[in-house]
RNA sequence: GCCGGAGUGGCGAAAUUGGUAGACGCACGGGACUUAAAAUCCCGAGGGCCACAAGGCCCGUGCCGGUUCGAGUCCGGCCUCCGGCACCA
């Protein structure tokens, strides 16, 4: 009579004795060549603390468990993101105060991942909202004021007038805000930034250090950074002192660009608005652009609008007056502000000159002979030879014809080669309350001034109320705001900004290192024995930021000489969404707590226990893949383990106590236990743990087989069996600890040696030749190998 | 709109390098065991046509076209869905 599979108890009894004998304390001091850890920022959900699919936890786990029974070195730990607007947002609707709500889902989850089994390193737990850990937030912030890679300059915010607050773009829908409904407005707010466009051309070289990144998230980041070789050109303005500086990469147009158009933001808007005599339309233009959401204006292709201030530049190669328009699809924040318009050779240009009756005046001739500018439907190709463009005339297109025109310009002093970048610094100001507070003081008389370090780190404070109303809790905290000039110790008012949470997860991988240290930010010997990450687990949606940002402040670290390395990561793997019908919309959208279509892996781990949920998570498909949730093969993945669990229970009744060696070497199952080592072991190792499933699904099978046939020694069988318990572990650890023990092991499975294989009788012995006729199947032949 | 990715049976998927499309599961159908049911085990199955049968033929990897002896895989053009977003001059 089979034993029947009780995962409970065993589960129960596993997780007691993993924790009491410690099996995931992993020294750092001791040098290895495996980190893993895994990515705890499903941004822009926020919130890092909730239990969505759980695939990310156990994907992680599994690996670490390989790892650790190949007898590598690897550091498990778990951090916790913990500061964002989800928690501030839970405070404003249940009067949760931010703090506890956090503690509370830090404290669930928890238990939930160790009801999963995983094996964290919880004495290098890290919770990023503990003073110990965001102190160091703040003192990295002074460093890079210090060097002037923190500033403070202007930008529009998503104002919300009825909660008098500023909303994340998340928050804005159609125009209006998500809670009161009222229209948002966009507001200049001086707000702090990190220079991360010093680092433009560093973060560019270094993705072609990564060749175990995919190119998938390389390409992204390049084209997010978006380097793009051209010249700046100056415009002289009529009645101005100070020329218009223009960004193009196309300097060899320049005799083609019959007006220049600003973005209505540009700072020279307003002097040209004085002099014009036509002050209210453009003022009346310029707000309606700025109204326009940003979303409505950057969305759709939409419609090119424009306004001429009356005012004039000179081309400075035409010496011709041309017309200064402002449009709405010059943004401020690209390049200069302000672009020449060349409306023959660009397609944009082009609607636009169409739309407002400006000229349009090729300066290519192609083989064809010139075109006749008022036949044109549309922007033509840069193709051919300069023509119309004086000393130009007759180069031919390409770099070389953007290098005359660069050393024409500067020869004359009117312009310079110059490389542009896509990538805008980063805006790192919040104007909430649950993140880390900017370390700055605005005294009347001394400016903005830094907090000394002796006096991080910042607190923020917790006498705070929440109703939402009232904008940033921080500005209502007397305590908090007044304070004393660290200069001239006159009464002064505290910054209430706070950072981005993406400042926090930029570098919290390092301080798993030294979790507990006061002293210091990082510990650069333990950084130069264990960095770079082995291995980077994250999620798709990471594939830009927050990468991007982890690779640019470790470059800062690096140039502030605590770390020696640019690149934090070494080797990423991005897993795909796991993604639900959400109720609320009708749509298919990725899990997260914001938009309220989580499952919690409670409930099935007591119905089936957590190897079950582990192994149907690892089963659904690839991991690098998005996959939709649905638990229609959770029975399936809870028989494969009672298969086992019964093929166990056979094998130790009847299987001997063979020793190693017994095991005769070449035998139908010994082949199909080699086999099956290196199947699983070649699916991990890409990720796949799917097909390493149904690798072990076939094996499972073939011993059972062997077994009831009688076809093979009880050695054997013994053998396979625990080769099958060890492949397994990975992904099931309990049940397989627990047979594991029961076959006479001493110490756990997970501190085994990964099984070796040998690639002869991992070799079928047969194979199948195909005969095709014209690339369709026309016979099989079964044939020896050799 | 831009950048990136995906689309294969009723469903999740496999095919790692251009060479047997659908492994392994789910759901389903049939059978064994049982007084019966559950559980378990065994068998079946992409679609169509021909055949009493063994078996044979055709079609088939989102759509249209191309390269190749041969395409799920490579190339060009579309459609739909997902992620990111800042009209990139």
């Amino acid at each position: 009579m089979a034993e029947r599979y009780a995962p409970c108890e065993i589960e129960a009894k596993w997780q007691r004795l993993w924790a009491e004998e410690r099996v995931a304390e992993v020294d750092t001091a001791v040098p290895g060549n495996e980190f893993y850890m895994l990515n705890m920022y499903p941004y822009p959900s926020g919130s890092r603390l909730h239990v969505g699919h759980g695939r990310n936890y156990i994907l992680g786990d599994a690996l670490y468990r390989r790892e650790r029974m190949a007898g590598r070195r690897a550091l498990n730990p778990m951090g916790w993101d913990a500061f964002g607007l989800p928690a501030e947002n839970a405070a404003i609707q249940s009067g949760v105060p931010p703090r506890e709500y956090t503690l509370g889902n830090i404290a669930r989850m928890k238990e939930q991942l160790i009801a999963l089994g995983c094996l964290y390193d919880w004495s290098k737990e890290l919770a990023l909202c503990d003073p110990a850990y965001y102190r160091w937030n703040q003192w990295l912030f002074l460093r890079m004021w210090e060097r002037g890679l923190a500033y403070r300059k202007t930008a529009p915010v998503n104002w919300c007038p009825g909660c008098r607050t500023v909303l994340a773009n998340e928050q804005v829908v159609d125009g209006r805000c998500e809670r009161s409904g009222d229209a948002v407005a966009i507001r200049d707010l001086t707000q702090w930034f990190f220079r991360v466009t010093d680092y433009a051309e560093r973060l560019l070289e270094g993705l072609d250090r990564l060749p175990q990144w995919s190119e998938r998230v390389k390409t992204m980041q390049r084209n997010w950074i978006g380097r793009s070789e051209g010249a700046e050109i100056l415009f002289s303005v009529e009645g101005l002192a100070e020329p218009v500086t223009v960004f193009t990469t196309r300097p060899d147009t320049l005799y083609g660009a019959t007006f220049l158009a600003l973005a209505p933001e540009h700072a020279i808007v307003a002097l040209l608005a004085k002099g014009s005599g036509r002050a209210e339309a453009i003022g009346d233009f310029v707000n309606r652009v700025r109204h326009e959401s940003r979303l409505e204006r950057e969305a759709e292709g939409g419609e090119k609008e424009g306004l001429a201030t009356g005012a004039f530049a000179v081309n400075p190669a035409t010496a011709e007056k041309i017309p200064i328009w402002l449009a709405n699809f010059v943004l401020p924040e690209y390049g200069t502000g302000a672009i020449m318009g060349v409306p023959a050779h660009d397609q944009r240009d082009f609607e636009f000159a169409r739309k407002y009756g400006l000229p349009i005046r090729p300066v290519f001739r192609t083989a064809k002979g010139e075109i006749d500018p008022g036949a044109m439907t549309q922007a033509l190709p840069h193709d051919g030879f300069l023509c119309h463009s004086g000393s130009w005339d007759g180069t031919p297109n390409g770099p070389q014809a953007v290098r005359v025109a660069i050393q024409w310009l500067e020869q004359r002093g009117v312009g310079r080669g110059k490389v542009g970048y896509r990538l805008r610094d980063w805006l790192i100001s919040r104007q909430r309350y649950w993140g880390t507070p900017i370390p700055a003081i605005h005294c009347p008389s001394c400016g903005v001034v830094p907090v000394p370090d002796a006096d991080l780190p910042v607190l923020l404070p917790e006498d705070v109320e929440f109703r939402g109303v009232e904008g940033n809790p921080l500005e209502k905290s007397e305590a908090f705001v007044n304070a004393r000039c660290p200069r001239c110790g006159g009464a002064a008012r505290r910054e209430t900004d706070t950072m981005d949470t993406f400042v926090d997860s930029s570098w919290y991988y390092l301080r798993f290192l030294n979790p507990h240290d006061a002293a210091r930010m990082v510990d650069p010997e333990r950084v130069r024995r264990w960095m770079p990450v082995g291995q980077y687990i994250g999620g798709i949606e990471h594939a830009i930021l927050h990468l991007l940002y982890a690779r640019f402040i470790c470059r800062v670290l690096k140039d502030l000489g605590l770390v020696h390395l640019e690149e934090p990561f070494e080797r990423l793997f991005n897993q795909g969404m796991i993604t639900r019908l959400n109720a609320a919309t009708g749509k298919i959208e990725k899990m997260s707590k914001s938009r309220g279509n989580t499952v919690s892996p409670d409930e099935l781990i007591a119905r089936y226990g957590a190897d079950t949920v582990r192994l149907y998570t690892l089963f659904i498909g690839p991991p690098e893949k998005e996959s939709e949730w649905s638990e229609d093969g959770v029975a399936g993945a809870y028989r494969f383990l009672n298969r086992v669990h019964d093929l166990c229970f056979r094998v130790g009744e009847r299987g001997g106590d063979a020793r190693p060696g017994d095991a005769p070497r070449d035998t139908p199952l010994s082949r199909l236990m080699h086999r099956s080592v290196e199947r699983v072991s070649d699916d991990a190792r890409r990720f796949h743990f799917h097909t390493a499933i149904a690798a072990l699904m076939e094996f499972q099978r073939g011993i059972a087989d062997a077994l009831e046939e009688g076809s093979e020694s009880p050695a054997t069988v013994r053998e396979a069996t625990k080769a099958l318990l060890q492949l397994l572990h990975p992904i099931a650890p309990h049940l397989t600890e627990e047979w594991w023990r029961r076959f006479g092991e001493k110490g756990f499975l997970v501190e085994s040696s990964w099984p070796a294989y040998d690639p002869d009788l991992a070799t079928p012995l047969g194979v199948t030749l195909v005969v095709q006729v014209n690339g369709k199947v026309r016979g099989k032949l079964e044939v020896a190998r050799g």
